[in-house]
DNA sequence: GTACGTGCAAAGGTTTTGCATTACA
DNA sequence: TGTAATGCAAAACCTTTGCACGTAC
């Protein structure tokens, strides 16, 4: 967690429970859910104060700022590059490790300049997809 | 334009000027631009027909709606499977064409059902680069 | 001690909804 | 004519902002 006063970041309790509760933490969540989940150990915590750090965070590069879900933005504490397949059926969002060659043409090369990219899978997550080709039970939505 | 009557649309004149101004439209508008743009030629049209309109030509497959601005849906005509650039300077979003091969390994085969997938790039669009690459100019925010 | 973080409430932007009126088919 | 679309206003969300107070360093 020194890593976080390093940055240039005031180490707050709001704060430490915010970073701990983004600490490894899978499940893309949002605003709202951090703020949800803090705010059970920490009821003076306020929803401005999770958007605030969030921001902080997201300018220091210490989480990334996903835009995958219509409506809301979610957050992800793994910043190196990977890609996310949105599950149709329970809407879980998981992360996907492989890497791709998405190669530009010739033409393309000399019209754009690329920085990165990430590529976003629609399908079934493992939970859901287990459901759907277990022969034993009925499909039905996860979560 | 028949072509919508047939899929059980009611062809009223706001729904004609909406389907005219995203007929072939690369600009990947937000429902308030369509708005702004039918409205002038058409000021008694709402904003919650936008939206209304929008919602029945996503439901039909007429339109796509692009989660990519962070903030706003995007909608697009075009809903062939076409990936996109994020212009990191003008924001413009821009259509890219090519097709990648996005082989999961054979442990993911087993966890995911994959439907379709979509490549967002970050980087700089067509009048951008040029902007950037000419040596004669100083570089600059297009649009 | 000071600069910065917190919490509250209000405001801003996008999208949805309810309902009376209007118009397509 | 009947069903569905329109337009208006209000409400529902998500996110940002202003400001007085509190706290990490």
């Amino acid at each position: 967690m020194e890593k976080y006063r390093d940055i240039g970041l005031k180490l707050t309790p709001q704060r430490l429970a915010i970073l701990h509760y983004l600490e490894g933490n899978k499940d893309h969540p949002s605003a709202e859910s951090i703020y949800r989940a803090v705010h059970k150990k920490f009821p003076t915590m306020s929803l401005a104060t999770v958007y605030s750090t969030l921001s902080v965070l997201k300018e220091k590069g210490s989480v990334l700022e996903l835009t995958l879900d219509p409506g809301k933005k979610r957050y992800d504490p793994k910043t190196t590059l990977h890609n996310h397949l949105i599950c149709v059926s329970c809407k879980r969002i998981v992360d996907i490790h492989g890497e791709y060659k998405l190669d530009l043409t010739e033409n393309e090369k000399q019209e754009y300049t690329i920085i990165k990219s990430h590529v976003e899978f629609y399908g079934l997550c493992p939970e859901c997809n287990k459901i759907k080709t277990s022969p034993a039970k009925e499909a039905s939505p996860c979560a």
